[in-house]
Formats: structure tokens, sequence, C-alpha cells
DNA sequence: TTAGGGTTAG
């Protein structure tokens, strides 16, 4: 008996609690059952702790079908699935046979299992119980099979108003809008709950203007049929009709519930303003009204939308053992939102049940933190793993992860992966591809899959746009633009952008200066790429008179333009301007003093070259020691600086030696040259050079064979020896290179390269 | 004891 006293002193927190404890130790003295089922239902009322009540139930001696049902009941209400489930399997285990009462209980629990109980129940001979019977059908309804609860309802000779309601209900489930509204129209008699059913069925369906429709056409409106127009507005991203409708919903004298909350919360949060929700949660706490699991989860998402994650935390942390698993989701997605992947990770491991968002979450989070490969291998993970299926959003985040790296083997991977799995996508899934294809250099697919598009938006013309204009294919950017005019799609801010990224890299000055000049307001990265069309095409005063003109503050992508365009063209003037701009508005980016420096060892001035490399020293800026990536096979090989560590390290330094010897013949390099030289291990931290390219593009031409394409990855800035090297091997070899600088394709043809502005 | 509304990922 002690035991259970500090057991329950533990869990017990509030007075009428500890008064049933003090008739729980009595009763159980006496192993009365029927005195600890009436416990139990007070424990429900109550929401006292799981562990008390179990207590409780574990104090009779001899457990009846009633003490069962109020356990049941009381997990029931605390959305405790597996535990009703674990429950009956003991109820089986002790002789206990279940009642009408138990069955439709454990069916709602079960979920897509509940199809085995069917046979179960008739066994029993409880299949003719309305209550089990609607159990029964609404669960076929509710996991897709409309058609056997069809069958069901059919042949039900005293159908009642709840069955016709749960029938509705099913085909919404499985969007089955045609019947739903058949049944709705062939029904004898309505009351509120099967209009509110029409409401939520529209807003599953996206189509908010039906449901409002039906809104306004129920008779006499209950608080939940206000809750399912406003979670129709707040779930489809309508943030400001559901604000609005709810001080329509105030004005009309409708008490608002915790569901009502919970969706003015959420907007709150797509809003990213807790104002509204702050003066509620203000008259939540004056009522003494007691926050459920959904409010604080919500609560939980805003403040972490909002920018306070430290209030987002604590709620976490208060909701203890009742968190569930979209709780951890809302916190994992607060971390990997602040770029915080350590703890969002730590919170991953450690979550007792993961689901297909909790995955999503993560993959997305390292995907969206520029960690690409963190991303494809966790999804490879999961795609193994047994817990949950990869679905469309999964894959968006696998797609975007193997674009950034270029990995077109890993993306293939991941379309295999799909149609094998024939997950359907969505335009958004469309985009996903596009944008996989054309970011790893193959526009011939990404042009199979925008063709393929039944319907397009603008996201899917400016993936398209944006591709085609990193491949230098300026002319086929225009006649899309054109195409989606003629589909009635408008250009947007990042159409512009794509037009004059194509005609920068097509070298298509006229046409750029046109667009624009059609720009009714440009922003400040259109100005940037206008200044990186002048800047290539060697108009660098044009370009310098254009920032001068600037309505707004130039960014840091400006100058760096002006700066780029200066080291081609080795004007030391303007880019000693630009570099000095740079050092004011990112003092810490060591991308500036390294093009500067380029610039001053382009025009021989090396006294300059030293100098900018002590600035840096006493500035304490420090080139980050950058990876470059190269796919072979599927696997993304990792280079750095002074990289020994490959298992083909060996050849590649042989290549790299190789490189510069040719080079030296053919005069492209001197000893002063650092940029093919071998890195030593005390340079690594110094400023200038590309060292991590050159054993990433060292590695690519040993593993590809002659005459194939192959492709070296991510964030390269190829510099000018590199080029060369490349133009060279390309000729020499025979063979077809395409690198992908940066955002740009650069494709090397005997000897040729598709961006002769650039050089 | 049955039917309608709830928080998370792109």
């Amino acid at each position: 008996m002690s035991h259970l006293t500090t057991i329950a002193q533990k869990v017990t927190s509030s007075s009428h609690l500890r008064q049933l404890h003090a008739q729980v130790i009595l009763n159980s003295l006496h192993g009365r059952g029927y005195w600890a089922a009436l416990l139990i239902s007070h424990c429900t009322r109550l929401q006292a702790p799981p562990p008390y009540a179990r207590l409780v139930f574990d104090s009779a001696h001899q457990p009846n079908v009633l003490l069962f049902t109020s356990m049941l009941k009381f997990y029931t209400n605390l959305d405790a699935h597996g535990d009703v489930i674990n429950l009956f399997d003991e109820m089986m285990k002790c002789g206990v046979k279940p009642d009408a009462f138990v069955y439709p209980i454990v069916v709602k629990s079960a979920g897509k299992a509940g199809v085995a109980l069917h046979g179960h129940v008739m066994k029993a001979g409880h299949a003719c119980d309305r209550y089990v019977r609607n159990a029964i059908m609404c669960m076929y309804a509710k996991y897709g099979h409309t058609e056997v609860a069809r069958k069901l309802f059919d042949e039900m000779s005293d159908r009642n108003l709840e069955d016709w309601n749960s029938m509705i209900s099913g085909y919404w489930n499985c969007g089955n809008e045609i019947e739903a509204l058949r049944l709705f129209d062939s029904m004898p008699e309505k009351n509120v709950i099967t209009w509110t059913a029409m409401v939520s069925g529209y807003s599953k369906m996206k189509n908010l203007e039906s449901a409002r429709l039906y809104f306004n056409r129920v008779p006499e409106k209950s608080v939940v049929t206000w809750n399912a127009m406003l979670s129709g507005y707040a779930q489809n991203g309508f943030a400001e009709e559901a604000i609005s409708l709810f001080s329509e919903m105030l004005s009309a004298g409708v008490h608002p519930d915790k569901t009502t909350w919970v969706a003015v919360i959420s907007s709150c949060s797509s809003r990213g303003d807790p104002c509204v929700a702050e003066s509620l949660l203000k008259l939540l706490d004056e009522k003494c009204i007691r926050l459920n699991v959904f409010v604080q989860t919500a609560l939980l998402d805003m403040y972490a939308k909002c920018g306070n994650l430290a209030v987002a935390r604590n709620f976490f942390d208060e909701l203890g053992v009742r968190r569930n698993s979209v709780t951890w989701n809302a916190m994992i997605s607060a971390y990997t939102r602040v770029g915080d992947l350590t703890t969002a990770r730590n919170l991953f491991d450690r979550m007792p049940e993961k689901d297909v968002v909790s995955w999503n979450s993560m993959i997305a989070g390292y995907a969206q933190n520029g960690q690409s490969v963190l991303a494809i291998e966790l999804f490879k993970e999961m795609a193994i793993s047994k817990d949950s299926k990869p679905d469309e959003v999964t894959m968006v985040s696998a797609l975007s992860a193997c674009g950034h790296l270029g990995a077109l083997e890993s993306g293939k991977w991941v379309v295999n992966f799909l149609t094998r799995n024939q997950i359907t996508l969505s335009i958004s899934g469309y985009n996903s591809l596009i944008f996989m294809y054309s970011k790893c250099g193959s526009m011939k697919l990404a042009r199979k899959v925008f063709q393929e598009m039944k319907t397009r938006d603008v996201v899917a013309y400016n993936t398209m746009i944006t591709g085609l204009a990193a491949h230098g294919l300026g002319i086929e950017a225009f006649e899309l633009v054109h195409m989606m005019k003629e589909e009635g799609i408008l250009p947007d801010s990042i159409t512009h952008n794509g037009l004059l990224t194509a005609c920068s890299h097509a070298g298509l000055l006229e046409e750029g200066q046109k667009v624009f000049e059609s720009i009714r307001s440009p922003d400040t990265n259109h100005y940037a790429c206008m200044v990186d069309l002048l800047g290539r095409a060697g108009k660098l005063d044009e370009a310098k008179r254009l920032i001068e003109k600037m309505p707004m503050q130039p960014h840091a992508g400006v100058y760096g333009s002006l700066l780029n365009a200066s080291r081609v063209h080795r004007r030391v003037d303007l880019g000693e301007l630009a570099a000095n701009k740079l050092f004011e508005l990112e003092p810490e980016n060591p991308g500036s003093y390294v093009l500067l420096s380029n610039l001053y060892a382009s025009t021989g001035k090396w006294k300059d070259v030293e100098r900018i490399r002590e600035e840096m020293k006493k500035r304490g800026v420090k080139k980050t020691i950058g990876w470059s990536w190269v796919e072979h096979n599927g696997k993304v090989h990792k280079f750095r600086v002074g990289d020994r560590s490959h298992e083909q390290s060996k050849g590649i330094y042989g290549v790299l030696a190789e490189l510069k010897k040719r080079m030296r013949i053919a005069g492209f390099v001197d000893d002063k040259s650092c940029v093919l030289r071998d890195v030593e291990e005390e340079e690594k931290e110094e400023m200038v050079g590309t060292h991590s390219e050159k054993l990433a593009i060292a590695f690519a031409l040993l593993v590809s064979e002659t005459g194939t394409v192959i492709r070296v990855l991510k964030n390269l800035r190829i510099c000018w020896d590199c080029h060369t090297a490349i133009k060279m091997i390309s000729k020499l070899e025979g063979r077809e290179i395409i690198v992908r600088d940066n955002n740009r394709f650069h494709c090397f043809r005997n000897g040729l390269c598709s961006c002769k502005d650039y050089w």
C-alpha cells in the first residue's frame, strides 16, 4: 500500500484526485470492481494522468466488463488508441466477454485494423446493435472501403439519421463529392450535423467557395459548424478570412471553444502575428480555462513561427507525456526553421513514434539549410524504414536536395523510387522534378517533364525559365514567356529575373535592356542582374552609373556583380570601389577579399595581393574551407583543400600533376601561378585558390571515360586556370565536359566553352 | 456508448 501511495502522490495534483485516492485505497482493500469503475469515470472527467487511472484499475481484484469499459473510455478520451487496443487484448486474455458497449470503442480505436474486428463482432452476435453497426460502417467508410460501408448502409432496414450522416462523411473522406451530394439531396431529413458535414467536406476538397455557400445555408449553426468553416479557411491558407469569420462568430454571440482557438491560433501563425491569439490567451487565462494538447501545440507552433523559440520550447516541455507526434513535429520544425539542425535531429531521434511528417520535417530541414547530402541520406533511410512511407512532400525535398547538389544519378534514383511506389504528383511535385533536372544539367529531361504537365502554374514556368537561363538558352527562355502569356499566366519578378539572367548568360545585351525597361518597378535583384549583364558585356562604366541611379540601397549582390565584372575585365579602379562597398556591407565575407585579390593577381599587382592577405588576417576574416562535390555511380564524393582522404587520392593527385605539366608546356602556368599548385598543409587556411574544386575536377577527369560527359558539382566558382585546363582537356581528349559553376552551366567541347562572354 | 469541427512537413 505504501508503494501505491508514493506513486499516487507523484501523479496527483488536484485535491479532487487526492479525495479519489483515499477512496481507491479504501475500496481496493475490498476489491470492489464497481467502485473502481466509477472512480475511473471521475478520472476521465478530471483528465487525471493515465498512471493514476491505471492504478485505480489495477486496484480491483476481479476486473469485470464494466471496469474494462470505463478504462477503455478513459483512454479514448485521451486519444490513446494504442492503449485501448492493448487493454482490449488484456480483456480477451482475462476471459471477460466484450459487450455492445465495448465494440464501438475498440473499433474506433483500431483504425484500419478494425476490419479484422468485423468477424469478431458477428461471432459475438452484436452485429445488429445499432451502435456497433454504425461503428463498423464508419470504419469501412473512413478507411476507403466506401462500397462495403454502402452495402451495410443499404442492408439496414431501420437506418437512422446517424447512419446517413456517417455515410456522407465516408464519401467526403475519400473525396467522392458526387455520391455525398446525391445522398445529401435524397435524405428524408437533415440536421445541423448533416449540414456541417457538407461544409467540412467541401473544405477538405479545398473548395472554400462551395463550403461557404453551404455554411451560409445552414439553418441553425452550432459552434461546430462555425469551427468547420474556420478550420477550412485556416487549413487552406486563408488566414485573413478565418480571422474575419471569427469576429463574425463573436458578433453572432456564439461561444468559441477549444477547436475555435486552434483555428484562430493557427491563422495567427501563418500571418506571423501573435496579436489576436495573445488577446485570446489573456481571456482564457482570466477564465481559468485549461488548454488541451491541440491548443498548446498550436500555440507552440505559433510562437515558433513568430520568432519566439524559447516560449515555444516552454510549451513543449510543459506538455510532458501529453505530447503527441504533432507536438514533436512542430518542435522539430521550429528548430530547423532557425537552422539548429543538431537540436532538431536530437528530438527526431528521441521521439517515440515517428510519422511521415516527422521524416518530412527533418529531411526538409536538411534540404533547406544547405545539407543536401544529409537530406538524401535520411531520405534513403526513410525509404527502407518500416514506420512511414515517403509521400509527395518527401519527394519534393529529396528532389530539391539532388538539384542543389546537381546529383543527377541520385535524382534519377528518387524518380525511380516514386514511379515504383506509384506516388502521384501534384503541380508542385512536377515543379520539383523540373528543378532537379535543370539543376543537374539535363534540360532535355526538364523539358520532357514540363511538356507532360497537364496544368502549369507560374512556378513551373519560372523554374523552367531559370533553368534555361542557367544553360545559356536565352531564346528558348523568351519563347516560354510568350507561351505563358498565351496561357494566361502573368510573368512575375522571378520570371523577369530569369529572363535577365538568360540575357546575361547568352550575351543578349539589347534584349536584356528591353526586359529591364519593361519591368514596372524593378527590385534590387533585377538591378543586380542588369549590372551583371552590363559588366559581362564590358560596359562597366554604364553599370556603375546604373548603380548610382538605383532608387533603393544596393545589396551585396549588386556590388558583387560589379566586382566580378571588374575582375573579368581587369578594371582595378571599379573593382576597388565595389570591394570597399562589400567590405562595409559584409565585413565577414571572405569572398570579396578573394575576388579583389584575384583581380590584383590577374593584373600582376602581387604587392596588393599580399596586402589583402594581411588585411584579412588583421580583420580576422578566414576563408571558409569549402567542399566540392562530384557524383559518380550514384555516390556523392566530397573534396576539400589538401584532401587526401579519398580512396582514389593517389590517382587524383596524379591527374592534377599531369594537368599542371600539360598547362606549363602549353604556357598557361608559370611558377608564380598558384592555381594548380598542390596545397600544403599550412596553406589550408589561406585565402587564395579554389583547390577543392580542382580536386573535384581531377577526380571527375579520372573516373570519366573519353567522350563522356562529366559533371563537377556545387558551388564552383571555377577560376581562370581551371577553366583553361578543362578547355584543354576537352580538346586533347575529345571529351564533352559540363561544369556547374554556382548556378550556371558551362559546356566545354573541343576546346571551346559555351559561355564565351565570361572569359 | 453511435453522426459534424482540432495542432505539424513542401
